[in-house]
DNA sequence: TAGATTGTTAATCGATTAACAATC
DNA sequence: TAGATTGTTAATCGATTAACAATC
């Protein structure tokens, strides 16, 4: 379980986990390569090989256990112990990420939101209140947090998530539009929203030219 | 400039075109390959393979021209033409998207917003009002729209999108935790959060049981 | 046992890296 | 001309696909 899994297949790992609850939800017993390749859009060879990569183990005739291989992936991404969450940025992105928490299922807890603009300290966001920036440190300390989500500017990320990692945080949920720098200790998962968009501009404009 | 770009290249213009931007409004003039590589984090001879693949040219012994390369891969991005856009589902981060607008520098134009709970219908977000999702056809028929933010549950956005299609869309930009299935003439570009924090959590899990 | 489907090895394909000649 | 850096060809690497023997 702690062998070393190639990126493309742990790319996939969220997917898969995705079909297999639906799956679970549906009564299905097992599923074999073949349909879950339909359903992923992968090909049953792909599928049979990310498996592998990843550990799994299926029944020969039959198939892949879902319950079981949903777990073990669960597993994988984390998902049996709670990951403690902060917020920095409170504009309408960070604000809508801590709202929708619930959607999140279960294994993230949001400890701590902050701002940096004083008239938005005290404000309100479902069961938290936004704090000042400047008291990250101290809130950070009494309780430590594994996630840090940066919904702010550009120009502030770099800086914030430094001071983050000397708080201890190790894990950054970046969705400003910039590129950041930690130590290898560090993770970072980017959410550039404007290259998404940009990335579907593109292919739209391709399209547009070729079929008609 | 119609020729055809690899996926993993196209995927990467968002990201060349964001640093050209940095470079030019710090007014340089010219960039090797080596610079950027440094930058974007890519190798020196990758950036070269890129800038051939979508078409763009240097000058040897200088490197390539900020201005003109940033504006070559602006329009590969549909930069050129303003993408007007509905936004259906007006949840939390719904409403964010409509607000952070400005963000996305120019080239996007929200011209409605939909949802189908009739206490929302009415309401004000920024300069648009939250229009019945039962309107949705006559609306797009009087304003065609290009793209399709999808900010629903993920129950209803497959049949939301076929919907959409039929009313002449062709880009989805999909928050919905599902993929979506639509004929080859519709681009679909995924914005799965989940997905994205569970990959953050394998990486966070993986560095714990490595690192120390 | 027969049928189905995995697990695994080999073949292919494409992306990245390296090297260097062309040229500004 | 000399130095720098591109453009491009060749080599390598890794991911995907194909094939089939193992086995439930």
């Amino acid at each position: 379980m702690s062998a070393y899994i190639p990126d493309p297949v742990v790319k996939r790992l969220p997917m898969y986990y995705r079909y297999l609850k639906e799956l679970e939800r549906n009564n299905q017993m097992f599923i074999s390569s073949t349909e879950l390749a339909k359903l992923t859009g992968l090909t049953a060879s792909q599928v049979r090989q990310d498996v592998n990569a990843f550990g799994g183990e299926g029944r020969q005739g039959c198939g892949y256990p879902v319950i079981e291989m949903r777990k073990y992936i669960g597993k994988l991404l984390g998902k049996t112990t709670v990951k403690k969450m902060v917020v920095v940025g409170m504009g309408n992105l960070g604000r809508a990420i801590v709202r929708y928490e619930a959607f999140f299922h279960d294994g993230y807890q949001t400890s701590a939101v902050f701002d940096c603009q004083s008239q938005k300290t005290g404000l309100k966001i479902g069961p938290l209140t936004v704090q000042h920036i400047r008291d990250l440190e101290s809130v950070l300390a009494e309780n430590p947090a594994d996630i840090a989500v940066l919904t702010l500017p550009a120009s502030a990320a770099q800086e914030m998530a430094e001071r983050l990692y000397r708080c201890g945080i190790r894990g950054f949920w970046n969705f400003a539009p910039v590129d950041l720098h930690l130590p290898d200790d560090a993770s970072v998962v980017n959410v550039h929203l404007d290259e998404s968009l940009e990335l579907l501009s593109y292919r739209l404009n391709q399209k547009k030219r070729i079929q008609p």
